[in-house]
RNA sequence: GGGCAAGUAGCCAAGUGGCCAACGGCAACAGACUGUAAAUCUGUCCUCUUCGGAGUUCGGUGGUUCGAAUCCAUCCUUGCCCA
């Protein structure tokens, strides 16, 4: 199977230009995908481009990682209804280094390789160019007809907000980074997510008109929820690949926790598994869906490509202790158990307080597990916390030493899934 | 510069002098049922609260009024049309 098989068998390709495949099959190919530094952290939106990446490297082809430094001070259209509001200089640098960072990871950059991985950041070159030189060497080659005729241009001129000058402008950058990379890299394929289309249109249409050269673009879906709501979105917000704000054990219980209609499009897009693998697991949850042999697949192999096999192995623990005995009582975890949760949120409260004996809402609140005693009380009432796993079910319930799990640990629950550890010292 | 229209909670959106913390929908969170699934039903959903209430909201500011999201003035932002 060639990579675009493969790649279409997944479900990682939304269009693609003619050529594309024949271009692949021919020679080596550098390829590249730019990365947005809207935060210092990508999130899991950003996993599908950096695997396509993963497996254009794989199938023997030289794939770029390109952070937009540059575009990311004017901002893309693409897909937002409304005008952005700009980063700051400072921020924006952060946020290059912070995603740079990361994608380093997950790519090879051994310069022994033929193929070897590389780093690109737009304002490299951008810094240099002036106004002018932009306006005559890329603008001049576009016409604004053509530009216009974009969805995510249209959309806004057709909209109620209608859309600035520089956003505007965006696809013109976008289309001039793959010029670039394209004289200077021989750079000849861009990958992006489908909403990016038709910035990468005008980048092939800038190098066929300045250059008369020809350079693909395919595009992979965006990735959706069967129940309509959005990808990689929890309670808590985005989930990060960045272990200080999305932990291990919470990026592993958000695969885990994938509807039976979403984990099996999505272990063939989040897994390396072949298809043979993953057809057969397929069947097995089919047989048996209570086992959830296809969340479990998919959380296993995700975490463990993101976090390492360690990370893992700890996030498999805590879940196990949490979730698998469930009805075995809270007493019968041990200190070990305990300490050992990679990942729940863990808080401190003083003794003294507990000893004294102090109403379950103030503790909630004071724990820092909710922001207010009002939130803590609705919760409570509403049936949703747990304290060592027995209900609470009376707002006026007391929290005394008594309830201490080896004298110093109280197990709380907010709904089902969510466990903080309190440690009274 | 001129004319017209619009700006309400995370989003969409009703409300056009008191019954308004503001109809309804989406999203979100929790409960029941389950498999940490889906669907369904129920509750919560501006902030704080001793659960009795209290405080701050309807683009900003000032005003009219016993009383304003609602009326007036002015400013800001956005869209459309004209120059």
């Amino acid at each position: 199977m060639n990579l675009i098989e493969e790649l279409r068998w997944r479900g990682m390709i939304q269009d693609i230009m003619p050529g594309t495949e024949e271009q692949l099959q021919k020679e080596m190919t550098t390829g590249y995908i730019g990365f947005d530094p809207t935060a210092d952290s990508l999130h899991i939106g950003s996993l599908v481009p950096i695997l396509l990446l993963v497996h254009f490297q794989k199938a023997g082809h030289k794939p770029i990682a390109l952070v937009g430094g540059a575009t990311g001070m004017v901002g893309d259209p693409s897909g937002k209804s409304e005008e952005r509001n700009l980063l700051s200089e400072e921020v924006l640098q952060k946020n290059v280094a912070g995603v740079k960072a990361q994608l380093e990871k997950f790519l090879d950059f051994n310069p022994a390789l033929p193929n070897a991985a590389e780093m690109a950041n737009n304002y490299d070159w951008f810094k240099n160019i002036s106004f002018i030189d932009f306006l005559r060497d890329a603008g001049k080659h576009i016409t604004v007809n053509y530009m216009m005729a974009k969805d995510s241009v249209k959309k806004r001129i057709e909209g109620e907000t209608g859309i600035s000058y520089t956003e505007f402008a965006y696809q013109l950058m976008q289309g001039y980074d793959f010029y670039w990379l394209y004289t200077h890299k021989n750079c000849k394929l861009q990958m992006g997510g489908s909403d990016q289309w038709g910035n990468m249109t005008t980048g092939t249409e800038l190098i066929r008109r300045k250059v008369s050269g020809e350079a693909f673009v395919f595009t992979n879906p965006l990735i959706t929820k069967a129940d309509g709501g959005k990808f990689g979105k929890t309670e808590s917000g985005n989930v990060w690949l960045d272990s200080n704000r999305t932990t291990p054990y919470q990026f592993y219980q958000f695969w885990l926790n994938a509807s039976d209609t979403d984990a099996e499009k999505w272990i063939r897009i989040f897994t390396f598994l072949s298809k043979d693998v993953i057809n057969m697991l397929i069947h097995e949850h089919k047989m048996d869906p209570s086992a959830r042999v296809l969340q479990k697949t998919l959380a296993q192999e995700i975490t463990v490509f993101v976090h390492g096999k360690e990370e893992h192995e700890k996030a498999v623990e805590t879940t196990q202790k949490l979730f698998v005995n469930q009805n075995a009582p809270a007493e019968s975890l041990s200190v070990e158990d305990l300490e050992g949760m990679e990942g729940v949120v863990k808080s401190d409260f003083a003794k003294e307080k507990i000893a004294a004996g102090i109403d379950v809402v103030s503790f909630l609140a004071e724990a820092g597990i909710f922001p207010s005693k009002g939130e803590a009380r609705k919760m409570v009432q509403g049936g949703g916390i747990s304290i060592n796993r027995k209900k609470v079910d009376n707002v006026q319930s007391a929290i005394n030493t008594s309830l201490l799990l080896h004298g110093k640990y109280l197990l709380v629950q907010k709904g089902k899934k969510h466990y903080y550890l309190v440690k009274a010292d």
